[in-house]
DNA sequence: AAGACGAAAGTGGTTGA
DNA sequence: TCAACAACTTTCGTCTT
């Protein structure tokens, strides 16, 4: 989609609504994709001026802002595609606030206009549905990111973005795998500034545990976690259970947990 | 003082009657 | 529809380094 506004030379984020006005004006660059706007030329400014620059006569503001409000809406033509707009803007800022690629972006744009086709937005936030594609897509890419990576980066909670990823994926139909704990490791150990070695250390582990079952039933994040606490111990390149915790999102004591199963089902001793 | 430990109670999703 | 259930979290007192 071409965005040919002659017309106007602002800033091309200028005549949207104040929510994006203020989120944009704070970070990033102005976005380049995907304005739904047909190109129509003539704005009314915010300003209250008229067109020789001074000020309009308080009496006929309200006839303005009656302008403004009505150009608004028949600038970007329907509701949904405002609200498309708006979240493309959102899956920009976050793709580009964790580093993905520009691929999973687009991935994730075309599951998000999937969802808004079928009404899937309604009643639960275009932030929301936004974050949710977005973890879909990287599920489905191979390169998954945890809730709480997402939860961290949207500052949504990570149970509403699990809610409605749960709700998106019914509805869209969409088969999900369920990552190995193997597709966390070596993004966490390079969080964690951790060698190689740990990293080799930890798929030996987890070829291990997965041959020998007992990971079912448990959360790959949790085995993910334990496994590079225990590689980290055994490489001599020790990060206390808060570090991992930190960088993979689950709790200390679920990595107390795993890494007690797994060091008594695989006999591996961590004292010296 | 910081890390590790583990018990106990709470949370939210899944499952099966 | 609802209660039982498993995994995980929160909280907190205690032990270890």
């Amino acid at each position: 989609m071409v965005h040919e506004d002659i017309a106007d030379h602002g800033p091309e984020w200028r005549a949207f609504d104040k929510q994006q006005r203020d989120k944009r004006a704070r970070v990033g660059p102005p976005t380049k994709y995907t304005l739904p706007d047909k190109g129509l030329s003539t704005i009314i400014s915010t300003k209250n001026r008229d067109s020789y620059g001074s000020s309009i006569p308080t009496k006929q503001r309200a006839q303005f802002y009656r302008l403004r409000k009505m150009q608004k809406w028949g600038r970007i033509g329907n509701s949904s595609e405002r609200s498309l707009s708006h979240a493309i803007s959102e899956l920009n800022k976050l793709c580009s606030q964790m580093n993905l690629l520009r691929n999973i972006r687009e991935r994730a744009s075309m599951i998000y206009r999937k969802a808004a086709k079928k009404n899937l937005v309604r009643g639960r936030g275009v932030e929301s549905v936004v974050a949710a594609t977005l973890y879909i897509t990287c599920r489905i890419m191979g390169l998954p990111r945890t809730l709480s990576e997402i939860s961290d980066a949207s500052g949504l909670k990570r149970k509403d973005i699990g809610r409605t990823y749960r709700f998106i994926s019914r509805e869209l139909k969409l088969r999900i795998y369920v990552p190995t704990p193997l597709s966390y490791v070596s993004r966490f150990c390079s969080e964690l500034k951790l060698s190689q070695k740990v990293v080799e250390k930890s798929s030996d582990i987890l070829k291990e545990v997965i041959e020998r079952k007992l990971i079912s039933g448990r959360g790959p994040v949790g085995v993910a976690a334990a496994v590079i606490y225990i590689s980290t111990v055994l490489c001599d390149e020790k990060r206390t259970q808060k570090q991992i915790a930190n960088v993979s999102g689950v709790t200390e004591v679920t990595i107390r947990n795993r890494y007690k199963e797994i060091t008594e089902i695989l006999d591996i001793n961590l004292e010296i």
